[in-house]
Order: C-alpha cells, then sequence, then structure tokens
DNA sequence: GACGGTGTCCCGTTCAGTGGAACGCACGCG
DNA sequence: CGCGTGCGTTCCACTGAACGGGACACCGTC
C-alpha cells in the first residue's frame, strides 16, 4: 500500500481534486507538484491543471517551491456547522474550565474511530500536548474518546472494538473486556479518565456533552501532567461544563417548546 | 473582483464545485438544492451529481432537508500551513494573555481589505463580541486591521483607501487624512487601539506581530467594554505578546543563526 | 556537459461531464 | 378531494472539457 496507491485513483475531476488534497499530510507544511503526483498517481500535467484552477481559488497557494493549502480552504471549513454550532456554544463554558484550572481544554467530537479536536485551549502550565485542532486521535486511549464512546450508538464502540485497542503506552487499556468494564464506570460517574493511556506523563479527565436524546455528540476536556493532576477534584468542573453546553445546544435545536 | 463574481459561472467541474462550496455564507447552516441552484445558476442536474460527489468524500454532508459543509472541509482547513504555523506559534502567548486579563483575545491575519480571525478566545467578563474563527472584518475600523494596515506593506494600505472607509458606527474613522494620521500613531507606538469604530460599546488594543523583515503577518488584540478598558495599562501585555510571537516565528524560519 | 530533478506548455484524442426533460413525492390550497 | 407547486432524483444521447504523452526550459550536482 506504500509503494504503489494505484488501487483507487479517481477519474473524475472532483476525486482527482480531492485525491490532490487529501495528499496533504498533517506535517506536510507544502508540497511540490512531483512529490503529489508520487504521492496520488495523478499525471503531472493533469496535477498541473488542477492545482492551477485550485490556486486560482486560493484554496492551494503555489509558493516558489511547491504547493501548500490555501486560507480559502481554511475559511471554509470553519463554516461547516456541525464544528461551528458545536464551537460557539462551547466557547464560553470552555473559557470558565480554562479561567478556573489553567489547565489544557480540549472540545472533541468522534468521527469514525477517532476523535477529532474542534477546539483547545492551550494551558501553559500543563505539558504539551500533542493535539491539534482539526487533528485526529483514536477514541479509545483518550478521555474524550472514551466518554463519546460509553455514551454514543453500540455500532460505533463496536467498531472500535473491531478495529482493535491499539497498545499507544504500557498503560492503554488494550483488552476489550476490561475496556467495557471502564466505559461502564464511565456512565454510571458521567465522566471519562485517562492516566497515560495516550502519552507517558499526561492524564485526563472527560465529559460528554449530550443531544436530547442522550447521545453523545462531542466531549470536553482537562488535560494535566498525570502526577499532579487531581481528577477527582476536577471532575464535577468538567461534567458541569458539559452539562452547560448540552443545555445550550439543546435549547437551540428547540428555540420555543415542544 | 475578489469577493464578487457572480457574472461568471465557470464551465469547468472544479469551478463549479468550488462555486457551491462557496455558495455557503456565514448563518447557512445548511441549503436546498433547489436553492444551491438559484444561487449558483447551475443546473439542478449538474449540481446533484457534483454534491454527491462532494458527499463521498465528506466534503459536504446530506440531510433529510437538505446539504451542508461537512467534516472533511474542516479537518483539511486546519492543515492549511499560513494559519496552522501561526495558531501554533501563537497559542501559548495568547494563552498568557488570556490568562492574565480574561479578556476577549484575538489573533488575525490580513486578507485584502479584511483582516481573518485565526484564534479568539472568549472572555466571560466581556462584551459579546461578533468575530468568528475563520470569519471576516474590515481591515479600517478593527484594531487588529489598523496594527496590520500600519507595519503591512503600502499597497495594502492603498487598497484599503480606495475601497473606502465603510461607516460602522458614529467613531469609525472615515476620513482618510484623519485614518493616516492614525497609523502614524500606531507606528510610533507599536499598538493599535480601536474605541467603538467597528461596535458600539466595544474598545480594542492591538499589536502587530512582524516577520524578518519587519512587516506585519499578523495581529494579536484584547477586546472589552469600551467604558471599562483601560487601553494604555493593556498595551504593554498585547505587545510583549505580539512580539513573543514574532521572535518565535523568526526562529522558526531560521533553524540556526546564519 | 551529461545528468536527474524540477515546473511549464502544447495539442490531437476521447470519454467524463452535461443538462433538458421526465419522474415520484410531499406538501398547502381552493 | 384533485390540483398546483416545489422539491429531490434519474435517465441518456450529445459534446466540449479534461486528458496526458511528450517536448521543453530550467535548475543544481556529480
Amino acid at each position: 500500500m506504500r509503494s504503489t496507491e494505484r488501487d483507487t485513483v479517481p477519474n473524475s475531476v472532483l476525486g482527482r481534486a480531492l485525491t490532490l488534497l487529501t495528499a496533504f499530510r498533517p506535517g506536510d507544511a507544502e508540497l511540490s507538484l512531483a512529490e503529489l503526483c508520487r504521492r496520488t498517481g495523478i499525471p503531472k500535467a493533469t496535477a498541473h491543471r488542477l492545482l492551477g484552477e485550485l490556486a486560482v481559488w486560493d484554496v492551494v497557494e503555489r509558493t516558489p517551491t511547491g504547493v501548500r493549502l490555501g486560507m480559502r480552504l481554511f475559511e471554509l471549513g470553519t463554516l461547516a456547522p456541525l464544528q461551528r454550532g458545536l464551537r460557539e456554544a462551547a466557547a464560553p463554558f470552555l473559557a470558565d474550565l480554562f479561567e478556573a484550572t489553567l489547565e489544557t481544554v480540549h472540545l472533541a467530537v468522534p468521527d469514525g474511530i477517532d476523535v477529532v479536536y474542534l477546539q483547545k485551549l492551550d494551558g501553559r502550565r500543563g505539558p504539551p500536548v500533542a493535539s491539534r485542532i482539526g487533528g485526529r486521535m483514536p477514541a479509545h486511549c483518550t478521555g474524550v474518546g472514551k466518554a463519546l464512546l460509553a455514551f454514543g450508538p453500540p455500532e460505533r464502540l463496536a467498531a472500535v472494538l473491531a478495529a482493535g485497542l491499539r497498545r499507544r503506552t504500557p498503560r492503554t487499556v488494550v483488552a476489550p473486556g476490561l475496556f467495557d468494564q471502564e466505559l461502564a464506570a464511565v456512565r454510571r460517574n458521567g465522566v471519562a479518565e485517562e492516566h497515560e493511556e495516550s502519552a507517558v506523563g499526561i492524564a485526563c479527565v472527560a465529559a460528554p456533552v449530550l443531544d436530547a436524546d442522550g447521545l453523545a455528540v462531542a466531549a470536553v476536556s482537562i488535560t494535566g501532567w498525570a502526577n499532579r493532576m487531581d481528577t477527582a477534584r476536577l471532575a464535577p468542573a468538567v461534567r458541569t461544563a458539559a452539562l452547560g453546553i448540552s443545555r445550550v445546544l439543546r435549547s437551540r435545536d428547540r428555540p420555543s417548546g415542544p
């Protein structure tokens, strides 16, 4: 799969253009035309033409040495209602959490077997956290992920278990039985904890944001040094913030009574 | 020619697809197929087919009642290096500012005659601010905008003046001569202030983030109630944060000294 | 100065894309 | 109730937009 990505190169214009765009991975500041062609299997002339058109729209930007994703893409992305509504509803609650704790605060949504981070407030006192707004992490080893799995549809949990609980640190829970027990505890407590399961030295408390049906649509978390975090003390704050966001979302969907 | 390209509907697939995507404006949670066709002038069958393909890539999502922008767009947008590098470099400094003041903090970049907000930390004590991550505001009436104009290339200032200083509030500076004087003051002080020029009741202090050549690539600001903000007291903090970000950016571009 | 690497451009071929038209459906109205 | 209206979806013969091999100019580096 690494040597030849010939498997499914779309022959539609749109498919090819999106193949080019999704060839950019986190860490790729910019890519040369040749590198893009190598990654995607798209002929040079074709890629050149498509990128030229994308550049006119400022979806990509041409630099002297290559091509990079452009600002219009960022602007368009911020209009996506799923993340936008959540971010706007959550902003004040996240700010409160941050004010109160000065630790790193996350807002994340589920996507497949991963979580995608929508917002991150970086605490200066805390450890450097690898997450990134718009970035992904496996659900099974993160606080937000476990909160989302515990209060999400069973199919997603099944998909995560089917994909396998990949070990990230010595403390990652990889036994499905143990994992189920943990999720049961999360459901009882309304909060999920994580102690060095995604990265050594880091701990986290998370709580789910629920929709009107009681299903988790997002999760909030506080992250800090594993040996300094008093998760029991922080749990109520996280839970309260998550409940507050849930309430705002519900009042939005139903502007007036039922 | 930048914002209004309604006249000519492109006949290329990519152009049409991007016309559809950019038909979404802030405030449009979702649009019906018919509404999209009306806005863009694209035939129903064509739009239907294009949206179908975009939906496969999760660039848009189909709902029972229409179409909305999807999560993949958000994810792709967060990879754009221009905003990503700035956001990552700025994150700790913005957090410091927020910790110290608990007022709304902004990070913005110039784009044409506007500014585009990259990050926003919502202060609970402060007024509701209309800005939005990924959103735009006219440069001439915002603190970040004036900081960027004062320390940006003269051509951008010329473009802003040519477009006209549109009045937003009774206090918006609309006289080009007066505006030039203000920018001169901004250059002297290293900070830009705004007092109810974009919205009544709101004031703001901003400072530019400079690249190695001394040109502004971004700006940081603190926003709060006009009658409660001591801009003179906050100016050094904003300036310090902006200088810190500038320093980090410069050390990034030059990993080892020349 | 031959080389392997870039990015750009040309142009005859062709198949992906087109869009008018027809369809089924869910409304609100007289 | 039948009717009209607006919606999303599907079909399919036609056509011009997209294709991409190939030629090109331009680097640096052996």
